[in-house]
DNA sequence: TACTATTTATAAG
DNA sequence: TGTTATAAATAGT
């Protein structure tokens, strides 16, 4: 996935399907190529799809029948002891995700503060107003934390009267970050973490994060 | 493959192998599970491994079991038209990497040549001894191209009398790399293409290339 | 088909 | 297990 993140929904434009499919069959039986190599195992895999009237196999014939007889000749139960539904599949992935949103949404409101900060702080800022009381304490919070690396580092340089090279622990990391940038630039917006399976024209879509957006 | 670039053979480390099995795995499953859907094909995949003593599998009980069967449906020939053997795969990751080889080598004689030149040229340098004709002639070559881009600076610079931004495109890319990095660091060792597959503890290792390597 | 900017996979630690 | 630096895959052109 490259040049733009790809949505994980089937691909309505037919030559750009099969150019996907094509190009990730490939990919996928290098990988698979490389895991019985490097792991010393038997694997096979079967593919159908509409571009080829065969299924396209891996790996030769002999490779693949000893693979599909050594998977029948167990029993129904030992078959399915390992089989990876889709559900388990798919849960597993979500929780991945929701941890990682949870990561983000953290980062974000740390950002969100820090811009509010200085959109209060800064003359010709417009600071949003009716501020509601969670932004107002967690703004409070933020800016005593500030004052707090301020007051050190001012007492830092009153106490050696030296010059520390730029980026010094001492320095909070935001603040040549904000100086460099400007508080206004939009570098702050939401990350979006969007590539959990969808349906095609999924008008559902992003119900299921619905209590983790924005307020 | 990180962090290091990966030799394609079996890893003799139980835990590496096992590690890196696990890791593969899923990600395998992974890009068949993005292939399914962004290309609305079926697919499916058994893996047996000494990790597991049942075979992992992909996807569910009834997406394998109808692959499978619409597999068995077809007759023998069928089943083996669009098999990728071994061979055929590998012959063409072959051809793939042989090209490459060739892209970099001569890419690599370039640089070659531009420092014996520079060794040739510049004080305190130890220029090789006993060079072979091919060598200077190419030597010969390159000095003479070499001459014309300088002339052609000079030219430019006096007609002009106006200097030109750093980077124009009249200097010679490899100049400025030359002046700035000097010419006798080791930038210019050969880089190898040996992500072939090989099998383990192969003594004969890079017997295939010989007739490529350095003289 | 090949390129390249970008995302994704993953070897090491 | 989670992180990070790097290699590999690949979307769009």
């Amino acid at each position: 996935m490259t040049r733009k993140k790809v949505k994980l929904t089937y691909i309505t434009n037919d030559a750009a399907r099969k150019a996907t499919f094509k190009k990730r069959k490939k990919g996928l039986m290098k990988k698979l190529t490389e895991l019985t190599t490097l792991c010393g195992i038997e694997a096979c895999a079967i593919i159908f799809s509409p571009f080829n009237s065969q299924p396209d196999l891996w790996p030769s014939v002999v490779g693949l029948e000893r693979v599909l007889a050594k998977f029948k000749s167990l029993s129904e139960m030992e078959q399915c002891n390992k089989m990876v539904n889709q559900e388990t599949f798919l849960r597993d992935r979500i929780a991945k995700a929701t941890d990682q949103l949870k990561k983000l949404q953290r980062e974000n409101r740390e950002k969100e503060i820090t811009r509010l900060m200085f959109e209060s702080l800064v003359a010709g800022a417009t600071p949003p107003r009716d501020l509601n009381i969670i932004d107002l304490y967690d703004l409070v919070w933020f800016v005593d934390e500030t004052m707090t690396d301020v007051c050190k580092r001012i007492e830092l340089l009153t106490t050696t009267m030296t010059e520390p090279p730029v980026g010094s622990a001492v320095e909070p990391s935001w603040f040549m970050e904000m100086m460099s940038h400007g508080a206004y630039d939009d570098q702050m917006g939401f990350k979006i973490w969007d590539d959990v399976i969808q349906l095609p024209n999924d008008d559902n879509h992003g119900a299921f994060w619905s209590n983790n957006g924005s307020p």
